[in-house]
DNA sequence: TTGTAAACGTACCGATCGGTACTTTTAGAG
DNA sequence: CTCTAAAAGTACCGATCGGTACGTTTACAA
């Protein structure tokens, strides 16, 4: 466990990241909320970016880590646990510090499509569709491809809409229109 | 037609916000993109954030405008316009300068809930659901509010998804899903 | 042609930006 | 205690930030 102090530095400026915005949070305002000097975040890091990407890059493990946890501890039978894909995001939307998806945010604040930041976040849009998938997979379901795209639209809008205003109008919509979908795609149906 | 500059000024700055982001455009890139001078911008307006707030609104009646003018052309009988709101989207995706919700993107780098750009974009979505729930009582079918709500987080998705890779797989699965939930709807139906 | 108001250009303000140089303090190992 | 390496502290760099002051140019109306 040697590189405590450079973990510690990318867990709490994640926290500064993902509240205060990307563009809008200093270095200055770093060392201030952090503790940590700036001569040392330079040494981990030759740049803000660098700093950035790998606060993405944890974000990304973690979240998915933690979000596949919350499934298995709300649903230990495989075969049902996509029944609680949207239990976990109304978790996530109802704790004190939910300020949205950071990776919407990070692409919305590093545009070009070919930024690293942009691509990371493409990436674990991606992965999470797939963990979807799999847990469409384990249900029993068929055409899992096409079912695991419709639920993660039906994510990702949760998201957007839990940020404007009523997060549990948004999970309930999501919630009502995940079973119509996932009923469709039962292996007896159509 | 008296207030033609101050309107140019909105309408130029607004595309560079929207290309370019918020906080990563300066005052003096405007002045180079726009072609007006710093000294009149600050005539129109006392600060950065009151011009941001102007191009917002000003998208907002536009977006609005330009997505119900799309859905008349593309479908002139109100009883099936609700089938074609992702043909717009299709449309708008796959314009050669889509770069996401300019919605989305102000309630990433604004995110204090009672900012007003926050609250703009959370009144956009709202008049865009009802929008969609009108579209949906043209159309004959019933608990429009619930069914909106559903297709307003497969819009919201879709476009979050668009932004990340495959626009053309986005929009596939929405209208796929939408079909699933209005056939939900109808009012044989449940 | 003159008067007038709007727009322009330029130079500037203090503050902050990301990033660096250099010295001092801390902490653990021998 | 001493040596050493890491971390901290401080002061600073040029560039840019949002915003202002002020003199010049443009354009149109009388």
């Amino acid at each position: 466990m040697r590189p405590s102090r450079r973990d510690e530095l990318v867990q709490k400026a994640l926290q500064v990241f993902y509240r205060n915005g990307f563009h809008a949070t200093g270095m200055d305002q770093l060392v201030r909320e952090t503790g940590i000097s700036k001569t040392s975040m330079y040494k981990y890091f030759q740049t803000k970016d660098d700093l950035i990407l790998a606060c993405l890059h944890v974000r990304d493990v973690q979240f998915r880590h933690w979000f596949a946890n919350r499934v298995e501890a709300l649903e230990p039978r495989r075969e049902h646990q996509l029944g609680v894909i949207f239990d976990v995001l109304d978790e996530w939307f109802s704790s004190p510090d939910f300020k949205g998806c950071m990776f919407i945010k990070a692409a919305a604040e590093f545009q070009e499509p070919d930024h690293p930041a942009h691509m990371i976040s493409a990436r674990h849009k991606c992965l999470m569709v797939d963990y979807i998938q799999d847990l469409a997979h384990q249900a029993g379901l068929v055409r899992t491809r096409a079912l695991a795209g419709q639920l993660g639209l039906l994510i990702e809008g949760a998201i957007i809409m839990a940020r404007f205003g009523n997060a549990a109008q948004a999970v309930k919509d999501a919630r009502t229109a995940a079973k119509i979908l996932s009923a469709a795609h039962e292996n007896d149906g159509s």
